[in-house]
DNA sequence: GAAGATACGGAACTCCGGTTCCGCTTGTCA
DNA sequence: TGACAAGCGGAACCGGAGTTCCGTATCTTC
């Protein structure tokens, strides 16, 4: 049931360990350029390594996107808990927001990921997933507490906002900050009033 | 360079005609169930109708697509323009927003078609988006004129926006009308104030 | 209603990308 | 250092999806 080779079970092989490193960053950057389009052989040749040594380390394409959203949500998580200590709940939810939009434009890996990750490898993921959903309920729940975000705006809806502005970011050219803007809007919008 | 076949071109035989018609509607419902996965064969076979004859039709599968898509920008450039007589600035705005969401809500097919079409399909629709984006000009500028929008909203943020709402309400269960709050709030965000 | 043009059907072809397989190499451990 | 397990490389395999081709059927026109 665990979706990555157990640290526990016995150590990888030096070799091994140094494999896998690279083929994880190789598939970052493949994927951070084409995307959903992103193919196994270019992953293992950026990799520097066989196509066969990428399939010892993932039974198939699904679990190295699998892998490759684990740690991405993995990084959300991290940012959402590291703003569970501020004092103000309204900021401490926007800048989940922010944070999360910044990394998605900072680097197209992670904003692609969870678009290229398709359903098949989502299950993968779906352990951090149930973190993450918790660790911003938390942000949320205060936010609603101190009646500064809009009450009907609920935990689930976070997918769909976040899929939208993920969206909105690659759709809008580079040109910087614009998305930025929309973020705002958006923010604006879910403040209660 | 037109994308059509012209209509001032030898008008086609009359199963011909019948037959366009019926590989068009089976490619919106394909699309509809299957997005960018959408199959050829399958609409050959929905349309009750051989591959050969789709692609008598259209060249490629872009082709289809990009077809698929000038139905749907049409759709909204019609949406928008009826708008164009309306009192209230804002609403006409709103309006625009809220009908393309609903239109996207109500038929998975224009949803997703703008996603399933992929920039080689985008060519063939780029005279009618062109025309769209005049339409929603008008409305964005008399909104703009009477204060009633952020004026640091362009009309090239439509995309965005439009891409990230459709994201968002594909990524809602459909639960009727949760989508629509986000919807209210985005415009909220976008209101002047 | 016959001739010619137009359109149709669908089997077959091609290309592409994921996956498998197995002989060879390299790390590990005594 | 030698033996064995673990890991590697990459050619070959395989299935799936777009596209082609051509004999046949259907419309149109005179």
């Amino acid at each position: 049931m665990s979706t990555s080779p157990d640290i526990l079970a016995r150590p990888l092989r030096a070799d091994a360990r140094r494999n896998r490193e690279k083929i994880i960053n190789a598939a970052r950057a493949i994927v951070a350029e084409r995307g959903e389009a992103a193919q196994i052989d270019d992953v293992a040749r950026k990799a520097g390594v066989g196509v066969g040594t990428v399939y010892r380390h993932f039974p198939n394409k699904d679990a190295l996107m699998g892998e490759l959203l684990r740690l991405c949500v993995g990084e959300c998580t991290a940012l959402t808990r590291s703003l569970a200590d501020r004092e103000d709940p309204w900021e401490a939810f926007a800048d989940m927001v922010r944070g999360a939009c910044e990394n998605a434009a900072a680097d197209a890996a992670s904003r692609r990921t969870w678009q290229a990750a398709g359903d098949d490898a989502l299950p993968y993921a779906a352990a951090e997933k149930a973190e993450l959903m918790d660790a911003a309920a938390l942000l949320i729940g205060r936010a609603h507490a101190a009646g500064v975000l809009r009450d009907d705006f609920r935990v689930d809806d976070m997918g769909g906002l976040m899929c939208g502005l993920g969206a909105a970011i690659d759709a809008m050219p580079e040109e910087d900050g614009r998305w930025r803007r929309l973020v705002e809007f958006a923010l604006d919008g879910l403040k209660a009033r």
